[in-house]
DNA sequence: TTAAATACCTGATACTTATCATTATTTTAT
DNA sequence: ATAAAATAATGATAAGTATCAGGTATTTAA
């Protein structure tokens, strides 16, 4: 039999790994599995989930409609991520968008098994727990960010993640295609500014485009400007 | 026995509520209570905490130095509420510091009585996760605010938010009471722009200051600038 | 393969916010 | 009660950023 969660490395990466064999099979028995094209939502803002979703393959921006009509995007997922957890805890409507950045494909978990994993097997509650402390720490990290440095210091620190999270090519491109206004979107800024600023960097030689390709040409320059100098 | 946990009030309002009286008893056991001066750090950023904070009385401000020396007050912890579980669960260094707005009476609790009902009661982590979820989703938000709204919204919004969450005195003068500095640390403002919209307040009627106290006069108008009117 | 759509780029300008300097007021501690 | 310290207020200026308007390049789909 293919695609049992128990054979799934993805799941090492999330807080499934926590699970018994029996809780495993339970889910597995129930996911469903599904591609998500490029540009695709899995999910809207205020959207009642029925269930998490585990990310095999692809990567998901995760994002807040503001009021004056920009997303802001909180977070990116990828390989082993699991979507929708804080809204099934929660048992809240979604206060994000899911969608997906690149070809994609997902396991939809309903929330009844992760619900009952969650209030019999500690290890499992403890680990999403830690997962949940994890993403909190991150999100306190990007808000100083945001309030404290600069538009220019904050697309340096940008270009850094991707980079280091996403990887690079063998010619040295990133390997996460973002689009100039999806990095607007993450910093937090105006798309023309994140333009100009990304042409700057072009012009001094810190990065090199081609196409909606774009490297990472001197880290440590790049590095210096989020740290101020 | 005075000031057992099993009696305690603010117990009801955080995870600690859905201890067994066993548990309740071990943590009512081996906590110490303290008092904690206006101004008095509680913990600093990057220190290991040995337990965690329950807040009985008084508030607390939570924060994270900026590369630049400036505090970003990412959250403001009042009665019920618990410090350092965050840095408790996921076992790291705190990430925020933790000063006294005004006095405080806080009760530490060693993280190896918490840890083992992490470990063995599922309800109490399931409750704390919910907690953390909801912590979660607020610093969302908090993003997506600083990200895009004017300065100008964000300290109306403050200013609602300190209404509705502290309450005011019969004169109407917000309960809680902090310097234009910490506001000006919360909405991630530099504290002279802070002044100068508090001041523009004050003369459009929509607050009045009395000293260091400030009430909100006008709410309706400051819900229409937060909005973006 | 080519037209249409989308994404990217640049300039000019206005608005927002930070910074520096100085003074006034309030609070705190003696 | 008073001096010292902390906080608040205000003006002038500079820096940062958004917005609007117009262009070019690239991608997508027929």
């Amino acid at each position: 039999m293919e695609n049992r969660c128990e054979n799934c490395i993805v799941r090492k990466f999330n807080a499934l790994r926590a699970m018994s064999k029996e809780e495993l099979k339970a889910v597995s028995d129930s996911k469903v599995s599904r591609t998500v094209k490029k540009g695709e939502v899995i999910f809207g803002e205020g959207e009642k989930l029925g269930g998490i979703y585990c990310v095999r393959n692809g990567v998901s921006k995760l994002a807040k409609l503001s009021p004056n009509g920009k997303d802001q995007i909180v977070k990116l997922a990828s390989k082993g991520e699991v979507l929708g957890q804080r809204s099934v805890v929660a048992e809240e409507q979604s206060n994000l968008s899911a969608t997906a950045v690149n070809d994609m494909e997902v396991c939809f978990v309903p929330k009844e098994v992760i619900m009952t994993s969650l209030h019999q097997n500690p290890d499992f509650t403890y680990e999403v727990l830690r997962h949940m402390a994890h993403d909190l720490r991150e999100a306190d990290d990007v808000i100083v960010n945001m309030s404290q440095k600069t538009v220019k210091q904050r697309i340096a620190e940008a270009l850094l993640y991707l980079k280091n999270r996403f990887g690079e090519d063998a010619e040295g491109y990133l390997t996460l295609i973002l689009s100039r206004e999806d990095i607007a979107n993450v910093v937090g800024t105006a798309t023309e500014s994140c333009i100009r600023i990304l042409s700057d960097f072009r012009k001094e030689g810190l990065i090199k485009t081609s196409g909606k390709r774009m490297a990472v040409v001197d880290s440590r320059k790049l590095q210096d400007i989020v740290d101020g100098f």
